[in-house]
Formats: C-alpha cells, structure tokens, sequence
DNA sequence: GAGCACTTGGTAAACGGTTTCCTTGACCCT
DNA sequence: AGGGTCAAGGAAACCGTTTACCAAGTGCTC
C-alpha cells in the first residue's frame, strides 16, 4: 500500500504531505504562528487539512510546549450535587480558555485523594484542585502533603476548596459564621431548643458547623439542643430524625449540617405526621438544588464560584502565594420549612 | 547549575542517571518488562525512582504506545444526577483499569457535543460515551456523524446510551416499554384520567415514553389526558402543574417525563393544597435519587449500570460491531406518590 | 578452545508535534 | 556589481517514553 512512511490519520506529517510543504510550515499555518506564509501556501495546507481531517495531537503538543492545558479535580463523588456544582464551575471556565477538565472521584478518602493526585501529576496536570474537605489531623495526610509539595516543585498549582492540612492557597467559605448565622436566624424567630445533626466526624467543615451553631446558642445563652452523629447523607439524617421522635419533647428547630442530612430528617419527620414548619422548623445547609425542590430554608454556598474562581487562578498560573485564602461570601436563604415559633 | 542537559523533575532520564543506568534499563524495571535485569541493578533503578519521585509520564506513554487509557464521556450537564450516576459508573470501572475518565459538558447541544467530541480526538481518546439522547432527525447531526465516523476509522470505538441518529453500537434502556408499565401501573390502580408532562421536543427519550404513555392508554381504551410541554426540568413541571390545576377537573393520576420534572409539579400541587396521593397520584421516571429523596414511585433506569456497560466494552476494545444494542432493564418502582383510586 | 546460548545492558528509532536556526531568493539602495 | 533586508520555507533538535535491535560477557558443551 504505502510507499516506506506512513503518516498517522489525520496528524501533521500527512497534512504536510499532501500539501506538499514541510511539517514546520504546515505547524505554523495551522498555528497563526507569528512565521510569514505565503497565501497560497497557507491555503494549500487548510484545504489538505480539511481534507484529511486533521486533529493536532494534543498529547504530542503537551509534551514538547510543556503545557497540557489539563485541569484536574478531585472530589469525593461526583454523583453528590455539592461536587458537581464545583466541577461545572471548573469546566466552563477552563473550557472557555481551552483547557481539559479532568474529573477524579476520591470516595472521600485520603488514600484514594493520594492515589488521584498521582495520576493527575502522571497526566501534567497544570493545576489540581482540591474540592472537598480535609480530616483533622488525618495520619494519612503526610503522604499527600509531600505529594502536593512534589507537585508544586514542578510547577502545578494546587488549590483547595476548604480547609485542608497541607500547605495550599485555598478558596473557602466560612463555615463557622454561616452555622452561626443560620442558627441565629432561628433563634430571632423565637426558637429556643435547636437541635443540630453532625456532619462526618473529623472533617474540618463538620467541625466548623459545629462550631459555629455551638457559638451562637452560647451566645443566645441558650442550652445547645440534642445533637446527633451524622455524615452528610440522607439515611443518617432520617435516621437521627427517628431517634429525636424517640426522645422527650420535639425541639422547636432543626438544624442539619448540610441539605441533604435535612431532608432525610424531614422525610422521617412529616412519614410520622409531624407538620413542617408548624410543629419544627426545618433548615439545612449548602443549597443545593435538593433545598430549592424541596422549598427549605438553607444557607447558600456558591459552589460554581469556588470552581470558576479556581479555575480562573490556574489559567492565571498564579506563581504560589502558598499562604493566602479567599473567602466568598455565603448567604443566608429562608424558605418554607422554618416559620416563627408557635406561628401554628 | 547543570552540566549539560538537566532531565525533568521525576523523569525516568533523571532516574536513570541517579541509578547509573541506560534509560532502558530503567524503564524496563518500571515496568515491569519481561527483559531480564540484574537484581541489584533493578534495586538501585527502585531506589533512584524512589529518592527522585519518579513520576513516568502518561503523555509520552501515550504518544509512544498507541494507547491513551482514556475514555471520554458526553454528557448533557455533569450537576444533572442523570448524567453524574453514568459517569460515576464509566469512571469506577474505567479506574479499575487504570483508565483515565475525562467528563465533557455539551450543555444539550449537539453544536457543544460536536466541539467535545473534537477535543476528545485530540486527545486520543480510546473510547468515547454519548450519554445523552439525540435529537430526532437532527440537521446539525450529519457532521457529528461524520466526526464519529473518522474517531471510528482511527480506531476509537464510540457508543452511545440513548438513541442517536449516526451509526454506533448503543447501550439503552426501552424507554416506550418503561412508560407503559408505567401508565399501566397506573391504569391497574384504577386510574383513568392520566396527565403527562413531556420532556424536550423533539428528543428521541421524550418521544419514545410519550408513545409509551399513549400507547397503554389506548389499549385499555381510555381517553389519553391532557398533555404538557415540559423540558425534563422542575421549573416546567411547575408550571404544567399550575396549568392543570387552572383546568377544569383534576386527573386521576399525573405521569412526568422524568423524576426532576414531576418533583417540579408536586411541589406546585401541594402548595396548592392538593394531596398526594389522596388527591392525585404522581410518578415520574428514571429513579434518581432525587425520587428516593421524595418517596415517589418512578420506574428505574439502570444509570450506573450504563455507564459500567460502556466502560467495560470500551476497556475491551469491542472491534465495533457498529449496529448492534445491549437493552438493559427497566424497573417499575411503586413508592408512596401513588395510590389506588379513590383510596382517599 | 571454538561455538553457542543466555543474561544483561545499551543505542537509537519511533510517537506527533513546536520552535530555533538556517538557507534561498527577491528586492532595494548606492 | 556588491551588500543589506526581508519574506518564505526547510532541517533538525527536543519533549519523555517504549522497544527493536545489537554488543559484551559468562559459562557450557563437544
């Protein structure tokens, strides 16, 4: 068939061949390199381009401009709407520079998240970002601490979207004052007892929440409310709605550490006839779009701003500035499963 | 500083030098390759990758060997819980493999889905997922199919999880069969006037579940209920909803085209007073977790299974087979959103 | 002690691009 | 005619791997 060389399909030795030009002008047309082409030139090598449909490889292109365009992510799933709204932040504004978005689900564990960096520094990530929260003082983070300074020695950008334990620039929000704010809010509708439903033990933003409803009922010099283990999925925030119908007497509010644990225990709540918000006041935390089906009272983290500022950051090639933190602003949003107390 | 010439941080040149070895000897050793090597070179090999971080480019890989390992995937909108279970699927059994799952948002449009198949090519993809469904006699589908045809001739292998207009092997679900059991369901409960709210005009899903839907109702010989536009989105089941209840006489039962859309009209029916399903009887269709979330009856469409399907036959390098199609189960899933009639 | 097989290691050619550095003419000026 | 400038194009190095092929040494057989 072929004379000696055979060109691969579609790449630039065959465009270049069947314009009967060398490959460095033909790089340079398909290029606008700045490298003057005669006009007729340049034609003849569009049309031969057109004709074998030419696709630059962008493997080859990443490795010889030592720039692969690529973005990683790592999230705990991308099934869960938290991280796919970050991803969606990400990939749009990468894509409208140009860059690959590579999605890598990490199950929330430390040893996977390692596992994943691994491959996007395999891959030339030029910048990685962290999108969920870290474990406090987590034994397994020692490893991907000296992977992430591995990578930033070889030029990557790291960046996380919470609190993490390696050295990083990190895109947060403040989970402490928005758990405060929330409940404080409920506290001026009259509530008094407002019990609260854990995230994941150990993760900084379970920890923060925490935290942050704790102050404000000091504060209120109110006795915190019954408060129940969690980890941020529906079954357990149904479940811990069960064990409060067990308890004494309903509290006048809930709060659970994030949108989904809330509407796990709404769903116990209303199965055992329990009116909302006439006999509780319901509210959770992230809104999500689950918080807006479900018309519930929430306070808004703006999660495609954390990707599409991320993501704005690595195009940047921010050169480190390894300390630093940018806080956005996180918003309270009252809906219909809170109402005043004894508004009945 | 250097010498002469200054191997890349954690390349295999940098391992070889530290090792005192050829660059072959080292990537022998990392590999694992059958040539023999000296057990106590291939330990100096182990111990220089070690002390350097060795990190063996997936890009240079790639180029040399003809294999990418990555699988691309199309999908509408990664935040939709329909398009983040397939992925979820490819991508826990694309790593498995040691595969790289790279996540293309097409926004619904085949221009966009046009665009990601491109950059998909360029990369060298092994396999690319259409995840979404296609638009019927589509105009700007003829230079996708062109785009496929080429990935094809390169040797890609391409599949689709949903009905396309070009030629492709195709994982799906029988979308006309999984709306009539549906509306059949409905039907045996007794109901006899049943809404529907459709998903997009014109895509080749909302299509076959109508014919479904109109299909069981013809055959018990009942009078096929008033119809809405819908878009498979919660705003326009909302608004179908409002309509309906501006009607004359509510029906006995309301199907929507998907869960997201029926979510959007028990939302509008309920805050309008209606009960369900005492008043009314909802489904919807597709089961994410979205209709767990809500307790609504749904018919399940295996989306996790999808996606590890393809993934699977990507992984195996299935040499086409362009025409054929796997059909996955469907699963009426009764929950509590649905009722005998006149259970009241 | 020549011939041979096997072990161990290195050399160099790909892979598909980008880019630096030439070479060649054409043109202009003096 | 000689020299300089500039437009246009090509040759070749390089990016970081894999791998086909070759070379040298060892130990064995006959």
């Amino acid at each position: 068939m072929s004379e000696r060389s055979k060109p691969a399909k579609g790449s630039l030795a065959e465009v270049a061949r069947q314009a009967g030009v060398s490959i460095a002008t033909a790089s340079r047309v398909l290029n606008r390199s700045s490298h003057p082409v005669a006009e007729a030139t340049r034609k003849r090598v569009l049309e031969a381009a057109e004709a074998v449909g030419y696709s630059p490889s962008a493997l080859a292109r990443a490795l010889v401009t030592q720039r692969s365009r690529i973005i990683g992510v790592i999230v705990g799933d991308i099934v869960d709407p938290y991280f796919a709204e970050i991803t969606r932040g990400i990939e749009d504004v990468g894509a409208k520079a140009g860059y690959l978005t590579i999605v890598c689900n990490a199950d929330r564990r430390t040893e996977l998240e390692e596992e994943q960096m691994r491959v996007l520094v395999d891959y030339h990530a030029e910048g990685v970002v962290f999108a969920g929260s870290g474990y406090v003082n987590d034994p397994k983070g020692t490893e991907l601490s000296r992977l992430v300074e591995r990578a930033r020695e070889r030029g990557m950008t790291v960046l996380s979207l919470a609190h993490r334990d390696f050295e990083c620039p990190r895109i947060v929000v403040d989970n402490r004052a928005a758990a405060y704010d929330l409940t404080d809010y409920l506290i001026s509708l009259g509530h008094r007892r407002i019990a609260f439903i854990k995230g994941p033990a150990g993760l900084y933003a379970s920890e923060h929440r925490l935290e942050g409803y704790l102050a404000a009922m000091e504060e209120a010099q109110l006795e915190p409310g019954p408060i129940f283990e969690g980890d941020f999925t529906y079954d357990l925030g149904h479940a811990a709605a069960l064990r409060m119908l067990g308890g004494a007497e309903l509290p006048d509010a809930l709060i659970g550490a994030n949108d989904e644990t809330s509407i796990g225990a709404m769903t116990a709540l209303r199965q055992a006839g329990v009116s909302i918000p006439e006999d509780i006041s319901v509210a959770g935390m992230t809104d999500t779009r689950l918080a807006r089906f479900t018309d519930m009272t929430t306070v808004n983290i703006p999660l495609y701003q954390f990707g599409a500022v991320a993501a704005r950051r690595i195009i940047a090639g921010e050169s480190d500035g390894a300390g630093d933190e940018v806080v956005l602003p996180h918003r309270l949003v009252p809906r219909s499963t809170t109402t005043r107390r004894g508004a009945r």
